[in-house]
DNA sequence: CCAAAAGTGTTACAAGTACACCCATGT
DNA sequence: ACATGGGTGTACTTGTAACACTTTTGG
């Protein structure tokens, strides 16, 4: 791994470290106030905003970089994380924001600069505890900010295709598989759970039947504890059995014919 | 589009025109005798066999390459064509193969060859029918054939992962969407139908619930016309109602939650 | 005329959906 | 005391799974 001084010394040095043409984008996604987020740069001189972004050591396995990606971004490592598409438009790419971020710099950059190709992204999706999160901008933005997934900033070249297509992952995702342990805090209530899933599918889902469905998995436990200090009757709190978690990961929940 | 006289033409001006490090992979199912089979190559000096692949010309959208790359090997277009991963293992490549074929053309290559470097692979899976299949070896390979699912040769580098994972995305597939307009010609029996799904999920299905279940898609026209000369009660032909597999297609036959 | 494959229908069980009542707490 | 949210249970509907009999045809 190499330390980058500057924005001129990645221009400079960073096509003989990394992997030519291929980046990787992140959409991470957390969970606050009922609310679905996203975090997202915001680039100087340029008006859109973008996802977390990063590049392939030459040596370096692609879903480790996009774990560096999001440990040098979050400060958080052993998350979820995976890759959900390729995007590979030629017109995809936009090298005004290059540019920009060169300008900023006070960098006149010659076409043929390695940030300049065109480039093909890998779409990996994370989910994280937003509480947990400590986010830094990079080499290229000024800011490292969440956003509410419903009310996006507008985003640089395709990245609402990408935060689009990571959120219609992550709703199947959700149907099939376990969710909610990296997006919680380690102990929950069912209500916060459900909300979660109602805010991941867009649409309000029945107390009662996502109680018994959720219970009917087997990857809850069920705490002595009720959460305290909340108006009205207190809930009961749980957590994931892990064990139980991770198996259902593996095997996923249904299996039909 | 560029023509390569050559495998020394292709290895000498393919830099220029493809894109570095970027490779991609088709899995190619057909069906045929109650088999799902895959297409490979078979390579010059070389032990084992390979997936059809190809690069990504500067300017070409991936959808286009992997079209593209199909209808060299198979003579078809418009077929169901699907990217499912991305493949980023560093230790992934094995130069070996690239020089056994250098060494059959009678090259010897510099190590900084274009081809010589770490590639990424996108791994793209289509569904096609397999009569209509003219199958055509490449540059760097001496046979392209089809071979039994469950029966594979020795496959280079990590191939037979890239199979194994194709055929876990075409399981999934299929149980949320139909599959069968590609794999199948025009008329075809239930039995067929049912057969072609066994063979894909590797279990077997029960006869009536099978029927029922495919029938209440509204996806199948049945046609007054049976099969002729085969032992036994004539079955039944269906094709497939085009519209309406589209829409399913687009739609998803499930919606749990 | 019989073996083998295809057409068709019924019943039982599991899963999903819809819905109602009681309980606890803060204001 | 009451409004609000949380805990729990039951009937209905739908889908899936298991299973048997009749029909047709080639040998």
């Amino acid at each position: 791994m190499v330390e980058f001084k500057s924005v001129n010394e990645f221009r400079l040095k960073g096509g003989k470290y990394f992997m030519p043409c291929i980046s990787i984008d992140c959409v991470i996604f957390g969970f606050h106030a009922g609310q679905l987020k996203v975090l997202l740069l915001t680039i100087a001189n340029y008006s859109s905003c973008g996802l977390p972004a990063g590049f392939i050591y030459k040596e370096e396995h692609i879903d480790a970089s996009a774990k560096r990606i999001l440990l040098e971004r979050t400060g958080l490592s052993d998350i979820f994380l995976q890759q959900f598409y390729i995007f590979g438009d030629p017109k995809r790419c936009d090298e005004n924001i290059t540019k920009a971020v060169f300008e900023k710099a006070g960098i006149t950059a010659p076409a043929d600069n390695w940030l300049l190709q065109r480039f093909l992204t890998i779409g990996y999706y994370a989910l994280v505890d937003f509480e947990k999160v400590n986010a830094k901008p990079d080499y290229f933005s000024e800011t490292c900010e969440w956003y509410d997934i419903d009310n996006l900033p507008p985003l640089a070249m395709d990245h609402a295709q990408i935060v689009q297509k990571a959120l219609l992952t992550l709703r199947t995702h959700l149907r099939y598989e376990p969710v909610g342990y990296n997006l919680l805090p380690a102990k929950f209530t069912m209500p916060e759970l459900q909300s979660l899933y109602e805010t991941i599918l867009g649409q309000k889902l029945d107390r009662r039947n996502f109680q018994r469905k959720m219970l009917s998995y087997g990857i809850l436990k069920k705490l002595k504890e009720q959460r305290k200090g909340v108006a009205h009757k207190a809930p009961y709190l749980y957590s994931f059995d892990l064990r139980k978690y991770h198996k259902a990961l593996e095997e996923g929940f249904q299996s039909a014919w």
